[in-house]
RNA sequence: CGGGAUGUGGCGCAGCUUGGUUAGCGCGCGGCGUUUGGGACGCCGAGGUCGCCGGUUCGAAUCCGGCCAUCCCGACCA
């Protein structure tokens, strides 16, 4: 809001980034809490999660999956265990000394991810093959003391789901990696109309502890690519470091095979750059926590009591039909102050009516995404919405598809990728050898990173990109969050 | 961890260089009235230990020292 006029925003085309801070803000999704990194979640960006997560719990259920919780704090020894993954988590946990006002004898740490404790505990509920696949899965806060935060994108605490499944065999574990992560994809595109490419991250990137990662990734507005979800094949990393043994249907001790995976509110920071403009946020219709607001018009005390009756009747008629209306009735605020804020908060569709509109039965339909004004009779408003608030889930998703369409390369150059991704951001797709040492010279000149390689190897059919020798691996760079 | 800022009513800021009596402004908030088809206006009103601690001084938002916190950029980041 500083050093802006009333109520404006910076454009999203000259300063990405406070045109993101000063949305998140506006538009009452979240401010920043009183700690460092810390984050509120306001009633309007939390409602959006409730969505996301509603999305995604009914696909766990639906794809066999049962919800548990994990205690918040793990002895620090326990995390241990895992020599990559303490290693990989280690710079970033916050470690809880005191409690009861006296000194812990062994200091507690605060669940960065909950895979130590979730596998010392699978260890006892599990015998044999028949108590497999354990498929749980468990919405939690978790807290990683980054250096660099941003409202939603990377908080120090952020809220997620995160799945655990033991299996008795690799091929199990495998087939259920890739499940969730269409999962992921599903409600990142079919939802959240944020089009994603799934892939697997290289060795440099995957999680610490698992034996892959696969990733979905977005392709934001400012040409910077956005992790959404990750899922992870952790083989027998966790069994082993844990202890988790069943016996197998040969009649043998063996390790059980892992997966976890997780998605987080990133993924609301995620809908925001990938959909919003210069007017604020663009929400789909499948997460808007308001879909539909209607604005009565209105010039004297007489008018108001008969076009707020009509107004009613419209906001009962739309909810009775399952859509999420708001009747914004307040007398403080003159209509051209509604519309902007409630455009600023995304609403994709809005219905004015006023005098003229009720005189004729009819009311003015606005949408957020494409920004027309059209007269539609009011019984052809009602009966039509969901058809309209269809239109907009559409729109936005063929929008961003067309966006991400138009700033992914093929290269086969690399003056033409250093040069290209430093200029135009994107994603870069051409060879790579494989070999780690390519992989960072990239970072090193350009920033960018591999952000996913193809769920099953490729061959690229051209040379790596940085070094000449013979491509291994058709590889996507880009520039990350 | 490096660099740059900031901390003054709910929010955004000014005042500090050159110390001085009731610490201002805009927005917002409450009341009343006029307004209402793209961010209305008038009048009245409420609201502040000037981040914290100490020092200098007759007197500190202002000068000095220390501390704390947050934000931005970068490095780091499953």
């Amino acid at each position: 809001m500083s050093r802006l006029a009333k109520g404006r925003l910076p454009k999203q085309s000259e300063d990405f980034p406070s045109w993101y801070v000063e949305v998140v803000k506006q538009a009452g999704m979240a401010e920043h809490g009183l700690a460092k990194g810390t984050m509120i979640i306001k009633p309007h960006g939390y409602a959006v999660w409730e969505y996301i997560q509603r999305a995604l719990d009914d696909r766990f259920k639906a794809t066999g999956h049962a919800n548990v919780y994990f205690p918040l704090f793990i002895p620090e020894k326990l995390l241990a265990r895992e020599a990559e993954h303490v290693e990989g988590f280690a710079p970033e946990l916050a470690v809880v000394t005191h409690g009861g006002g006296e000194v812990l004898e062994e200091p507690l740490v605060v669940r960065p991810t909950s895979e130590a404790i979730i596998w010392t505990t699978y260890g006892k509920w599990m015998q044999s093959y028949r108590d497999l696949p354990l498929l749980y899965n468990q919405w939690a806060n978790v807290v990683r003391w980054e250096k660099r935060t941003r409202l939603f994108l990377r908080t120090t605490e952020f809220l997620w789901q995160e799945g655990h499944t033991a299996h008795a065999t690799l091929d199990e574990a495998q087939e259920e990696v890739l499940r969730m992560l269409d999962v992921y994809r599903e409600v990142a595109e079919d939802v959240c109309a944020v089009p994603v490419l799934a892939g697997r991250k290289t060795a440099a990137e995957k999680f610490a502890g698992a034996d892959t990662t696969f990733t979905i990734e977005g392709l934001m507005r400012d040409g910077k690519a956005l992790q959404c979800g990750t899922s992870h094949n952790l083989g027998q990393n966790f069994s082993k470091a844990y202890d988790v043994q069943f016996l197998n249907r040969d009649g043998e001790q063996e390790y059980a095979w892992g997966t976890s995976w997780g998605l987080s509110t990133r993924m609301v920071g995620g809908v925001i750059m990938t959909h919003g403009d210069d007017k604020g946020l663009r929400l789909p219709p499948a997460i808007a926590p308001v879909q539909v607001v209607v604005v009565p018009i209105y010039k004297s005390d007489d008018e108001r009591s008969g076009i707020l009756e009509v107004a009613g009747k419209m906001r009962d008629a739309l909810a009775g039909n399952g859509v999420r209306v708001r009747l914004d009735d307040r007398d403080q605020h003159r209509p051209g102050f509604k519309f902007s804020e409630w455009e600023l908060k995304g609403v994709p569709i809005r219905i004015e009516i006023g005098p003229r509109d009720v005189a004729s039965d009819q009311v003015v339909c606005v949408d957020r995404v494409v920004g027309d004004k059209r007269q539609l009779a009011t019984s052809e408003a009602i009966a039509s919405m969901a058809s309209l608030l269809d239109g907009v889930q559409r729109a936005l998703y063929e929008q961003a598809t067309a966006f991400r369409e138009a700033n992914t390369h093929e290269v086969s150059s690399y003056d033409d990728f250093t040069d290209g991704i430093e200029e135009q951001g994107g994603f870069w797709v051409g060879g790579w050898c494989g070999d780690p040492a390519c992989e960072a010279k990239v970072t090193e000149d350009t920033k960018a990173t591999i952000r996913l390689l193809p769920i099953e190897r490729e061959d690229p059919g051209e040379a790596c990109l940085v070094c000449g020798k013979p491509g291994l691996e058709r590889a996507t760079w880009g520039k990350a969050y």
